[in-house]
DNA sequence: GCTGTAATATTCTAACTAGAATATATGAAG
DNA sequence: CTTCATATATTCTAGTTAGAATATTACAGC
């Protein structure tokens, strides 16, 4: 449901077709959303198809292929209000896949599991280094909006712990 | 692919029927994975079709429903560790829910997200001394294997990290 | 002994996701 | 001036998930 509150919240700030929201997407949530284009166009015919969304005919501008423009409507932004409540009132439930991983650390030789878990522990740290970067070089700019930075600091939060937590199974292990 | 390793790994300890294993990852997996019946069904038959388990007779015990019992194979087993060393390998994307709900917070009024953030803080808060009770309870427990200790510690960070970045919300929201 | 609830075991279908395939246009580089 | 990668825009299909539906048995409580 996560793509109909974003393609929702996207359409209430103005129509867009498709390959539009995938740009957005793309370009300004890829470190925290991933949508596939397969469901953009699913969600957006369904969502017209249940009267959420305005459908205008499809148009073309000089020979670039035809593209229908979508639109919210009132009973749109309702099920938008109605989604973005439900996901600030659901519980977060966290989900690792190296929980899948641990699950079965018993089936790896010992030493194979510490090799992978050091390659992990330094991945993070180059992730964590790239975060830092990215912090100074953009989210300083005032002109970032404030949820942006939630976002930011919500993942980087989660990394330090992942990585705290990552180098803590390591001394056990040992 | 998680539902794969996850039904390939129980079996490599031993042939089971689907609902066999809906009940083991029902009682000993829900805290951190959700799997759905029709999954499961799905990926035995498939499994089975790719020739990674072998399929017995439907038989029936008593007037119980007719169950089938699959069992891995030498081409499971294989694919089995792959599918494990893939996991361990692959570095870990976090998805948080919030993150779509703060991604368009400000199409609510701020007195109501400061209203939801408070709830969600002490639902976590809940949730929190739920985790301590369970870790006097059972985690204790010599006899539990060294990978549910690193999971359910893995979880606990997370939940952990999440309530420090939320109250950290809150105080910039005000 | 009847009645309702939980457990056993699977099947089925609709909904959804992933990502390859398609077709055209544009621009850069040799 | 032609070739090759990249951008535009969507469609298509196979794979996958969620969860309701089905059918039977076991057992507790009145």
């Amino acid at each position: 449901m996560s793509v109909r509150l974003l393609i929702l919240g996207l359409l209430k700030r103005g129509s867009l077709h498709g390959y539009e929201i995938k740009r957005i997407i793309e370009k300004e949530m890829a470190d925290w959303s991933h949508v596939s284009v397969g469901s953009i166009y699913f969600a957006l015919e369904k969502m017209a198809e249940e009267g959420l969304l305005e459908r205008s005919l499809p148009e073309r501008e000089g020979k670039r292929p035809a593209r229908t423009v979508y639109g919210i409507n009132d009973s749109g932004t309702r099920e938008f209000l109605r989604l973005l409540r439900e996901t600030w009132s659901s519980p977060e439930f966290f989900r690792f896949s190296l929980d899948f991983g641990l699950a079965f650390m018993d089936d790896l030789d010992p030493a194979e599991v510490r090799t992978l878990l050091v390659a992990r522990i330094e991945s993070l740290e180059g992730t964590l280094a790239g975060l830092a970067a990215h912090e100074r070089e953009v989210l300083n700019n005032p002109e970032v909006p404030a949820s942006a930075q939630f976002i930011f600091s919500h993942h980087e939060t989660h990394y330090r712990a992942e990585l705290q937590w990552m180098r803590d199974v390591l001394a056990r292990l040992a």
